[in-house]
RNA sequence: GGGCUCUUAGCUCAGCUUGGUUAGAGCGCUACCUUGACAUGGUAGAGGUCAUAGGUUCGAGUCCUAUAGAGCCCACCA
C-alpha cells in the first residue's frame, strides 16, 4: 500500500500477519555467533505442551519480546531461544482423559503403546500455543526451538543423573513422600498446595498394658492408627513422663505400642501424647529413624487400606474408612469426644487430591550441596532480582532446603537410567550395555531399568544450557550461556529459578567459556544475569487469573478484538515492577486508541509530505537542522530526554514507565503540541522549500520515534516506517535504535515553550469557562514581560509566527495582537483576562462576555493563588526553616511568593474594572 | 508461627529509590467542539484531610515505629 492511501483508523489485521512472516521469512530473528558483537540472550520459560495461551504468557513473553527487540535495535547478537516442556504429570493427566472418554487406560494398552500414543498427542497439540504465540508478535529465534524430550536434552539428562549418581548427589532411598493417589506418583513438597480446611480432631483412648491407666491421643487422621507402631511423650512432661518405656494397646488392632519419649512432641498441643505412625506421616517417620521403630505401611497405591490391617477395614478407602473405624471406636468406647477443628491438608497441585503421605522407594537429589554456591551468587549479586524483595525469599528456601524427590510413578517422562539386577545391585548407566559393564553382568543375566521416570523440573533445570547443545560443547554455548535476562513468575522461583541456578553452576565448570578457557568465576557460571519476576495479572475481582477457573480472557480474541499492538501495549502499561494487574480485555482501549492516534499521525505527515513534497520517497538518514524555531529546538530536547528516559527505565526493568513515556511522549508532546505548531508553517505563507524542510523534519521525528516505539509495538510501527520513506528493503526491527544527542537536551528551550503553552492554556481557560464558542472570533491582547519578548522575537521565525501559533492553538477564531511592557497598554474595557509569569492576557468580549463569570472566574483564581501565597508566606515567617533549609530552596519560596503575589495582584486589578 | 506486599480522585493505578514545584495519568463524569490526521478525536472543567496514630526533620504522600484493613509466600501443630 503506498503511503497516501493510509486508511482512516488503524486495522491491525490488515498488518500483522503479514509482517510476522516477512520477518520470519527473512529470518530477521535468528542469531548466530558473531564475535563483533556482544550477545544478548534470552531463554523462554518453555510452555506446556498442554498449554493453551494465557494472559500470563501474554504479558511474560511481551516483556522479554520488548527486551529482546529493544537490544537488537541497540547492536547487540539477540537470540531468544524458544521450546516447550514436556510436563509430565499435566501431559499424562490431559491424555489419559482422553483416553478414558473411549473407556481405556494406560494400563490396558500398555506403556509402549501408551507412550506413542502421548507423542502422537504431543505431535497435534503440542505446538499450539508456540503457534498462539507468533500471534502476539515475539521475535524468537524459531529455528533454535527445543523440546524437553527431544533427543538432545533426553541425553543431557541422562547426562547429568549419571554424573549426579557418580558423585553420590543421587541416591535411592525410601521414604515418606507426598502421595497423590489420584496420580498414583510421588510428588516433589512443592508440588503440594496446603490448603486450610475444617475437620475433626478425634481423642482416642489408648489402654495401657497390665495397667487399668489409658493414654489419650488427638488426631486429625484416626484411620492411619491402624499404622500406628508407638506411642510419644516429652520426656520433660510432668504428667507424662512416667508413661516412657511402658506399652499401650493399640484400640481395634490390639497391637502392643511401645511408649518412648521425645522432645519433638508440642507440650502445648493436644493432649501431650502422640501416637507414632512412621509410614504415613513424615515427622512420624523422622522419629522412627531415630528410636528404630516399625515402620508399617497400611495404604495401597490407591490409598485404599492393605492386608496389614484387620481383615474388616482391609480394601476400605481411606475415608470410608475413618467413617468405620470412628463409628467402631464409639461403639467400643475407646472414642472419647470430636472436636471441630481446622488446619492445613496437603492436597495435589494439578488434581487437589488429598495427599497421602506414604512411604516408598524413591530417588532423590541430594540438595546442600548444590544450594550453597547457588545461594552465594544471588547474595553477592552476580545474579540480580528484579524487584530484589525476593532474594529473601530465596536465602530463606535455599538454607532450609531439603532434598528434592525427583522420582515419579508415570510414564510420560524421561526415564530413569538405572538399571538392577535380579539380585538388586543397581547403577547409572547411558544404556543397556553400559550398565551391564558397570555392574559386572553379562549378557545371560537379565537386568531391569527403573520404571519411574523423572520430575519434568528435572529436564527444566538444564533449559539455559542444554538449549545451546550442553553436552556437547559448541561455539553457540560458549557464546550464548551465560544468557542475559531470565522472565518469569515469582511462583516458580523454586521449582525452576533456583534449580537452573544450581545446575548451571555445576554443570558449567566443566565447560570453556566466552574465552575458551574453562570457567572459573561466578559470573561466567550462572545461568542469567538478571531475573525479572513478573507481575500476577488478576481479574477485575483481584483472583488470580488461571485456567482452572477460566477468568482468563482468551488472549487470541483480544488480539482479534484490538490488535496484537496494543494488548501488548495495554499489558506493559498495566505493570509495575513487582505489584499485580487488574486486567480486563476493555482495558486494551488504550492501547487501541493509542496505536490509532499514532497511526493518524503518520497518515497526517505523509499526506503533507505529498501536498508539499510530492510523491518521490524520502531517505529521511539524518536529521534537517535548517531553520530550526523554538517548536523544533523543543521537540529536539523532548525527543532525546524520551530517548534516554527509555533506555534507562528498561535497564531498570521499570517495563510500566518505559511504556507509559512513549505514550506521553508520542501522544502529548509530539501530536498535542508539535503537530499542531508544525500546521501552523504548513498552512502558513512560508515559501515551498522551508516547508518541505519542515515536513521532512517533522517525518525524521517521527521515524525515530517508531524506533523508540517498536519493541513494545513492533507492528504498526514496523507498518508504518515501511511507509514512512525508502528503506531498501530493511526492516525496522534490525534499524538502529535511537541514540541519544545530549545536546539537543536544553532546559532553556523547555522553559521557554512551556511558557507559550501557559499562554495558550490561558486563552482556552477563558474560553471554556466563559462559553466562548470556538466559531465567535475574540481578539487576545498581550501584554508582555520583557522577559518573554526575546521568545518571541529570537526563537520564532518571526513575531508574527508567534501569533500564528496563538491563533491556531488556541482552538477557535482569533485576532491575537501584542504590546511589550515598555509599550502603553491600552487595556480593553470589558474584558477577560489572564496572568501568565507576569505577562497579562486580555481578551476584549464587550457584548458577548457574561461580566458575572468572569468575575467569578477571577474571584476563585485570586483565591487560589491567595491560598499559595498564604502558604509560602506562613513557611517564610518559620525562622526555622529560614536558618535552617538550604539557601536555594529558600530562595526558590521567595521568589514564588513574589510571582505569585504579582500574577494575584494583576487579576486584582482587573477584577476591579469589571465592577 | 516466620516473612513479604499493598492502602493516593468514583474506578484502576503512577509518584516514595534520592524528603522541598500548585500531588499526576487512563477510564468514568460535566460543558463545549465534527476546525483541512484522528469522535478509537479535540478543548476546558469538577473530583484527593495521600488508611489511622505517633516519631524523625526547618519541612513528610515520600523516611522510621505502631495500629487497622486487604492480599501473597514459607513452615507447620499430631
Amino acid at each position: 500500500m503506498s503511503a497516501q492511501e493510509l486508511s482512516k483508523t488503524y486495522n491491525p489485521k490488515d498488518v500483522e500477519d503479514k509482517w510476522y512472516s516477512y520477518w520470519e521469512t527473512n529470518k530477521l530473528f535468528h542469531a548466530t555467533v558473531n564475535k563483533d558483537k556482544t550477545p544478548f540472550t534470552v531463554v523462554i520459560p518453555p510452555p506446556n505442551i498442554t498449554g493453551i495461551l494465557t494472559m500470563g504468557h501474554v504479558l511474560n513473553n511481551t516483556i522479554q519480546d520488548v527486551l529482546v527487540r529493544w537490544k537488537r535495535m541497540q547492536g547487540f547478537e539477540a537470540c531468544w531461544i524458544p521450546g516447550t516442556d514436556h510436563a509430565g504429570i499435566a501431559t499424562q493427566n490431559a491424555v489419559e482423559k482422553s483416553l478414558a472418554k473411549e473407556g481405556k487406560n494406560r494400563h490396558d494398552l500398555g506403556r509402549e503403546k501408551f507412550l506413542e500414543i502421548v507423542w502422537q498427542w504431543r505431535e497435534k497439540y503440542g505446538s499450539t500455543i508456540i503457534q498462539q504465540l507468533r500471534k502476539l508478535g515475539v521475535s524468537c529465534d524459531w529455528e533454535r526451538e527445543r523440546f524437553t524430550m527431544d533427543e538432545g536434552l533426553s541425553n543431557a539428562v541422562k547426562e547429568v543423573f549419571i554424573r549426579l549418581f557418580e558423585k553420590g548427589l543421587v541416591y535411592r532411598g525410601k521414604y515418606i513422600v507426598n502421595w497423590c493417589p489420584q496420580h498414583q506418583t510421588a510428588l516433589s513438597d512443592d508440588e503440594v498446595d496446603h490448603v486450610e480446611t475444617n475437620g475433626n480432631l478425634y481423642y482416642i483412648k489408648y489402654q495401657l498394658a497390665d495397667s487399668s491407666e489409658y493414654a489419650i491421643i488427638a488426631t486429625t487422621r484416626p484411620e492411619t492408627m491402624l499404622g500406628d507402631t508407638a506411642l510419644c511423650v516429652h520426656p520433660k512432661d510432668e504428667r507424662h513422663k512416667h508413661l516412657i518405656g511402658k506399652t499401650a494397646i493399640l484400640p481395634i488392632v490390639n497391637r502392643k505400642l511401645q511408649i518412648i519419649g521425645d522432645d519433638y512432641i508440642d507440650l502445648s498441643f493436644g493432649t501431650g501424647v502422640m501416637k507414632v505412625t512412621p509410614a504415613h506421616d513424615a515427622n512420624d517417620f523422622l522419629l522412627s529413624q531415630r528410636h528404630k521403630l516399625q515402620q508399617l505401611n497400611i495404604f495401597d497405591e490407591t490409598s485404599h487400606l492393605n492386608n496389614s490391617v484387620p481383615k474388616e477395614y482391609s480394601g476400605m478407602d481411606r475415608f470410608e474408612c475413618r467413617a468405620k473405624l470412628v463409628k467402631d471406636l464409639e461403639e467400643q468406647g475407646f472414642l472419647l469426644k470430636v472436636e471441630p477443628y481446622a488446619h492445613n491438608i496437603g492436597k495435589c497441585y494439578r488434581c487437589h487430591t488429598v495427599i497421602e503421605p506414604w512411604l516408598s522407594d524413591q530417588w532423590f537429589v541430594k540438595m546442600k550441596p548444590l544450594a550453597e554456591p547457588a545461594l552465594l551468587v544471588v547474595q553477592q549479586g552476580v545474579v540480580r532480582f528484579h524487584p530484589e524483595r525476593w532474594v529473601k525469599v530465596y536465602e530463606h528456601w535455599m538454607t532450609n532446603i531439603r532434598d528434592w524427590c525427583i522420582s515419579r510413578q508415570i510414564w510420560w517422562g524421561h526415564r530413569i537410567p538405572v538399571y538392577y539386577t535380579p539380585d538388586g545391585n543397581y547403577t547409572a548407566a547411558r544404556n543397556e550395555e553400559e550398565a551391564r559393564k558397570k555392574l559386572g553382568v553379562g549378557n545371560d543375566i537379565p537386568i531391569r531399568q527403573d520404571e519411574d521416570v523423572l520430575d519434568t523440573w528435572f529436564s527444566s533445570w538444564l533449559w539455559p544450557f542444554t538449549t545451546l547443545g550442553w553436552p556437547e560443547e559448541n561455539e553457540d554455548l560458549r557464546y550464548f550461556n551465560p544468557t542475559d535476562t531470565l522472565v518469569t513468575g515469582p511462583d516458580i522461583i523454586f521449582f525452576w529459578v533456583a534449580r537452573m541456578i544450581m545446575a548451571n553452576i555445576e554443570f558449567m565448570k566443566a565447560t570453556a567459556g566466552k574465552d575458551g578457557k574453562p570457567r572459573k568465576h561466578n559470573a561466567d557460571l550462572i545461568p542469567f544475569r538478571d531475573v525479572y519476576f513478573t507481575s500476577i495479572i488478576r481479574d477485575a475481582q483481584g483472583r488470580k487469573m488461571s485456567k482452572s477457573l477460566g477468568n482468563s480472557p482468551d488472549p487470541l480474541d483480544v488480539i482479534e478484538q484490538y490488535g496484537a499492538d496494543a494488548l501488548r501495549f495495554t499489558v506493559t502499561y498495566l505493570s509495575p515492577l513487582g505489584q499485580d494487574v487488574l486486567f480486563s480485555t476493555e482495558k486494551c482501549e488504550l492501547g487501541r486508541n493509542f496505536a490509532n492516534k499514532i497511526w493518524n499521525a503518520g497518515r497526517f505527515l505523509l499526506m503533507n509530505k505529498k501536498e508539499i513534497i510530492g510523491d518521490q520517497n524520502l531517505i529521511l538518514d539524518k536529521l534537517p537542522t535548517e531553520h530550526l524555531d523554538l517548536a523544533d529546538r523543543w521537540i529536539l530536547s523532548r525527543l532525546n530526554q524520551a530517548i534516554k528516559s527509555f533506555n534507562n527505565s528498561l535497564a531498570h526493568f521499570y517495563i510500566d514507565e518505559s511504556t507509559k513515556l512513549l505514550y506521553d511522549f508520542i501522544w502529548h508532546d509530539f501530536c498535542d503540541w508539535y503537530i499542531e505548531i508544525v500546521k501552523t508553517r504548513f498552512y502558513g505563507e512560508e515559501p515551498r522549500e522551508i516547508k518541505a524542510i519542515v515536513v521532512a523534519r517533522a517525518l525524521w521525528i517521527f521515524d525515530q520515534a517508531l524506533r523508540l516505539l517498536h519493541p513494545v509495538m513492533p507492528f504498526i510501527s514496523e507498518e508504518l516506517w515501511q511507509n514512512l520513506a525508502e528503506r531498501n528493503g530493511q526492516s525496522l526491527m534490525r534499524a538502529d535504535f535511537p541514540s541519544v544527542n545530549e545536546s539537543y537536551i536544553n532546559q532553556t528551550i523547555e522553559t521557554k515553550f512551556n511558557f507559550i503553552i501557559k499562554v495558550i492554556e490561558a486563552v482556552r481557560n477563558i474560553r471554556g469557562e466563559l462559553n466562548v464558542t470556538p466559531s465567535k472570533e475574540i481578539q487576545i491582547v498581550i501584554h508582555f514581560q520583557n522577559k518573554h519578548t526575546e521568545i518571541t522575537a529570537e526563537n520564532i521565525a518571526n513575531a508574527q509566527g508567534f501569533l500564528n501559533y496563538i491563533d491556531r492553538l488556541c482552538r477557535g477564531k482569533t485576532k491575537p495582537i501584542w504590546t511589550t511592557e515598555s509599550a502603553e497598554l491600552k487595556k480593553p474595557k470589558a474584558s477577560a483576562s489572564a496572568v501568565v509569569e507576569g505577562t497579562e492576557i486580555f481578551v476584549p468580549l464587550e457584548g458577548i462576555i457574561d461580566l458575572d463569570a468572569e468575575r467569578n472566574r477571577l474571584e476563585k483564581e485570586i483565591a487560589r493563588l491567595q491560598g499559595l501565597v498564604d502558604g509560602i508566606t506562613r513557611k517564610l515567617s518559620n525562622t526555622n526553616f529560614v536558618e535552617r533549609a538550604p539557601k536555594d530552596v529558600v530562595e526558590k519560596e521567595r521568589e514564588k511568593q513574589k510571582n505569585i503575589s504579582e500574577n494575584k495582584e494583576k487579576l486584582k486589578r482587573s477584577l476591579e474594572q469589571l465592577r
